[in-house]
DNA sequence: TCAAAAGTGTTCTTATTACACCCATGG
DNA sequence: CCATGGGTGTAATAAGAACACTTTTGA
């Protein structure tokens, strides 16, 4: 701590809000602190940004040392500088997001992410540092992206169905999305192909999966298409209460 | 500059991308640097973040020392950190942009301000450190938002005709509007007050002039009211090219 | 009287919304 | 045979797009 005490006197660091989405519910990766300040709290994971390190690559490493995950979507929020957001010292933290799989995903056990939890999002305490706030910006510029590319894929097992895609959705935007109209808009778009499988072993008729097709994503999007679903106000059905 | 050499070895700066609209086009405001690195280039305006300062004062701060200008409208950009984005050490710079009124602002004179100048974004050359993406960055994030807030009046005088504010947003999204139905648009809105006095000294038939109304905004929007243009590919009216 | 920009409505087309029933499966 | 979620279409409404002529002023 006296060693990190005087590197703190001002430094950078990245911090990664990471979304899964699993059982309905959309989630987040924390940490509990095994050490001052705010022991015992949870907080995002995070770290020093290296001297020769981009932030970028500092937050891919993040990530990577957490959950043994690469080429995940990441993107970056913003930076958060106020002058006491951290006790030890001055410094600047660069916010990031990163959507990942939560099947595909068993976390690592590094000390590091033993501590580590999903959280939903709808049940996260009060965090360390400046982290709520954090957190709070990086759910609506969540809420804001996933209406305007196809990154909602990114939260889900390669082939999905329909009725989860629209849960995401739901979960995300907090809002409820009329089926049909739904399906309507998503599948108008071209952007997903129909895999000719269906569910298994589930207590009902079974659903199509679906894969999104990335390639034509791209096609389309030189076209000049542009990913879009209406605003969240009056959405796709019915808003929430 | 050796001073400031040991003071660079790992630094937090901002860089303010002041917008400005003025003779139909959008201008951003450059000052040419008087030392090295990259002497003789053009910049955008930043400064290195002082100990005990937010990072959103400091760009204020840097606003207000360039142009006098305070309470204008300001908005983090994003963080920009590559390992070598600057020759004299590690410098991880927080970018913002601001929005003001160029008829309103007389530059100051200080030896900070004498060097800077009011550029076309259609004719800016390659700048110093990586502000030219910086530069591209805030231009995106403008076109966004222009299209989501209310923030085109920034650019404005306080009382402006209905031509203005289309030739500001087609400035802005780099297209051309149709003007009926950007009138019938943005009047439905119901934001823009008609003050009932005339555009004077014009060799045409005179404007109206409209003010926009900040707490008419601020009551509909606690009421749900979204401000949206529809998207620049299709805008309301013919795309350029 | 001319040039320059202001101002104004209607029709067509497209996108969004609201809404209810039958189907396939496992237990 | 029951419970569960899968799957489907249509009509009404609202929003966006296309489009041309008259008016007012100063020079």
């Amino acid at each position: 701590m006296a060693e990190e005490t005087k590197f703190f006197k001002t430094a950078f660091s990245v911090d990664n809000v990471i979304f899964g989405f699993d059982d309905g519910d959309l989630k987040v990766l924390l940490i509990e602190r095994g050490e001052d300040p705010y022991v015992g709290m949870w907080a995002l994971p995070g770290d020093l940004v290296y001297p020769n390190e981009d932030i970028d690559s500092s937050a891919t490493r993040v990530l990577k040392e957490l959950t043994g995950l690469e080429n995940v979507y990441l993107e970056q929020v913003k930076a958060f500088g106020a002058v006491e957001r951290h006790p030890l010292g001055r410094v600047i933290t660069i916010a990031y997001y990163s959507l990942i799989k939560i099947s595909s995903n068993k976390l690592k056990t590094s000390s590091f992410a033993k501590k580590a939890k999903w959280h939903s999002i709808k049940q996260v305490e009060t965090l360390a540092f400046d982290h709520s706030e954090i957190l709070k910006a990086s759910i609506l510029l969540l809420k804001k992206s996933i209406r305007n590319r196809p990154i909602g894929f990114e939260l889900l097992p390669p082939k999905f169905t329909l009725t989860q895609l629209q849960h995401l959705y739901e979960a995300v935007l907090d809002a409820e999305l009329d089926k049909r109209n739904f399906r309507k808009k998503i599948l108008s778009m071209g952007l997903l192909e129909d895999i000719d499988e269906m569910q298994e072993g589930v207590a009902h008729r079974p659903a199509r999966l679906y894969r999104f097709d990335k390639q034509k994503y791209e096609t389309l999007m030189a076209e000049g298409f542009v990913f879009e679903l209406s605003d969240s106000k009056k959405l796709m059905g019915t808003t929430k209460q």
